[in-house]
DNA sequence: TCTGGGGTCCTAGGACCC
DNA sequence: TCTGGGGTCCTAGGACCC
């Protein structure tokens, strides 16, 4: 649908543009959160620092309140770096000359991502409330489905409904509208902080609209007004541009949403791919997804930087500790997993990865370690800075499914070769197949073997088995941070 | 400032099979 | 022996997001 449809015909043309989706965007959710509980702390620089401990100067800023942004403070920024634009507070001694001026200072804390987390169900609770269908993207953000809750009919004579409040100019109030205020107004009331909200007929254009007026926005953008509304916008505002791709449009003459609307999109799909096609419908406002409630992880990982080093006891010990944690948490949501990967970060900043597939999926925390420092072995007398371990080709079958079919009835005590502690499902060679929902339809030599008896599931892991994870990249990019965003929002967990 | 940690999806190229 | 096209699944890397 080009810019121009008209309010009456388009919606009859196209149901979907009749939807009406929230996107809420908490605002600064992590500092916002601090100052819940301890409300001395409003009004205040505040930087929220990720890998931050009290004192230090290492970590990133995660999030920073505006009122420390005005400093220069942004998300992703290293802490040292913060340090230098607002001094911490706890530096402005009065008495000492060279200390920071006390007005020139802020408060620095290391995040609780817990204590935020309890602040979120507070905030989710509401947007399950309000919603149809809700999608939590992230700890701070949601999309809403709302169509059936509310129309973008104009508010006011409910006997009178204009056809459609498209038609006018800007100005005209619409029931969707009304909605998101009540439903911002529940969040601050009930969970007591601020949220941004964006309103419009797909998700992409309701993502862009809760950006658009942040802190404590409402940007409605009713189905006629959307492709105005994205065209004068530069490129990186929209979801899924980022600074690559921002370039690449940038070289082809593109610099707004505008121009991605009207460019030749075989064009785009000659330079990036689907990823160009992709892109220029949604400057166009075309964006028929569905808003579908958040589904089950992919994959499980965890890292931490080192300083560089080429210690392989320091290495090895960083990669069992990582491979321990995410076995911890792959069993506490009661996942198994079939494929386990590391990634190594060489300096400056050369991301490797490497992975390695078993048979069939598994519980079994040694393996993880064992498999992962095998990996490891590949980068010995290499200096790191990073290393991350990964588990991934999830399966998240009932626990109960994966003991039954345990692959040790009668065997070694209910212990997989692995190290013991592992459970498999692979015992049962029909329940493998076909569970990973990923094509995997046949009983190949893999299903056959890890049938065979269940004790035997390292020696494939030894064998280099040929079998291994599909499309599942990894996860981290070298990509920097991304300070363009005037939100702050480079990355991180929280940025608005 | 040397760049934090958790994810998703996509693509390229190779092995292997029919 | 070569040709060869189609398909699946794998690993590795890249871009992006929060």
């Amino acid at each position: 649908m080009a810019g121009g449809t008209l309010p009456g015909t388009e919606a009859d043309d196209d149901a979907g543009s009749d939807r009406v989706v929230f996107h809420v965007d908490m605002d600064c959710f992590y500092a916002s959160c601090e100052r819940l509980r301890r409300p001395e702390l409003t009004g205040e620089p505040l930087v929220v620092g990720m890998g931050y401990e009290a004192g230090e100067t290492i970590g990133a800023v995660a999030t920073a309140s505006y009122e420390a942004r005005a400093f220069g403070v942004e998300s992703a920024m290293p802490i040292s770096e913060a340090l230098d634009l607002l001094p911490r507070r706890a530096n402005a001694d009065p008495d000492d000359p060279d200390a920071p001026d006390p007005e020139e200072a802020g408060r620095y804390l290391p995040v609780d991502l817990d204590y935020y987390k309890e602040v979120a169900s507070d905030v989710k609770a509401v947007l399950r409330d309000c919603a149809d269908t809700l999608r939590e993207v992230s700890v701070d953000e949601a999309y809403l489905d709302v169509t059936d809750r509310t129309a973008w009919d104009a508010a006011g004579d409910p006997a009178d409904p204009p056809p459609s409040a498209a038609a006018g100019p800007a100005e005209v109030r619409t029931l969707a509208e009304g909605y998101a205020r009540h439903v911002k107004q529940r969040i601050e009331r009930e969970a007591g902080v601020p949220a941004s909200v964006g309103v419009a007929p797909n998700m992409s254009t309701a993502k862009v609209a809760s950006d658009a007026d942040k802190p404590d926005g409402l940007v409605v953008v009713t189905p006629g007004e959307v492709e105005p509304f994205l065209a004068s916008l530069p490129t990186a505002e929209i979801h899924g541009v980022g600074p690559v791709t921002e370039r690449t449009l940038a070289d082809l003459g593109i610099e707004t949403a505008g121009d991605l609307a009207a460019a030749d999109p075989d064009r785009l799909g000659e330079e990036l791919g689907d990823r160009g096609r992709e892109l220029y419908r949604r400057a166009r406002g075309e964006d028929d997804r569905e808003v579908t409630p958040t589904g089950l992880p992919k994959s499980l990982s965890r890292e931490s930087s080192l300083s560089a080093t080429a210690d392989e006891e320091r290495k090895r010990e960083t990669v069992r500790a990582l491979a321990a944690d995410v076995a911890r948490r792959a069993r506490e949501r009661g996942c198994l997993y079939r494929t386990i990967g590391i990634k190594a970060v060489e300096p400056p900043y050369e991301v490797n990865t490497r992975a390695r597939s078993l048979p069939g999926p598994v519980d079994d925390p040694d393996l993880v370690e064992s498999v992962a420092l095998d990996l490891l072995d590949e980068f010995a007398g290499d200096r790191v800075r990073k290393l991350g371990v990964r588990v991934s080709k999830l399966d998240f079958a009932e626990s109960d499914q994966a003991t039954l079919g345990g692959f040790d009835p009668g065997g070694d005590g209910g212990n997989g070769a692995g190290g013991g502690s592992g459970r498999s499902r692979d015992g049962d060679g029909e329940r493998n197949v076909g569970r990973n929902g990923d094509g995997d339809t046949d009983l190949g030599p893999r299903s056959v073997a890890a049938d065979g008896d269940g004790g035997k599931l390292t020696d494939w892991v030894d064998d280099e088995p040929s079998t291994g994870e599909r499309g599942e990249g990894d996860a981290d990019d070298g990509a920097e941070p991304d300070p363009r965003d005037a939100d702050g929002q480079a990355s991180l967990g929280d940025w608005s």
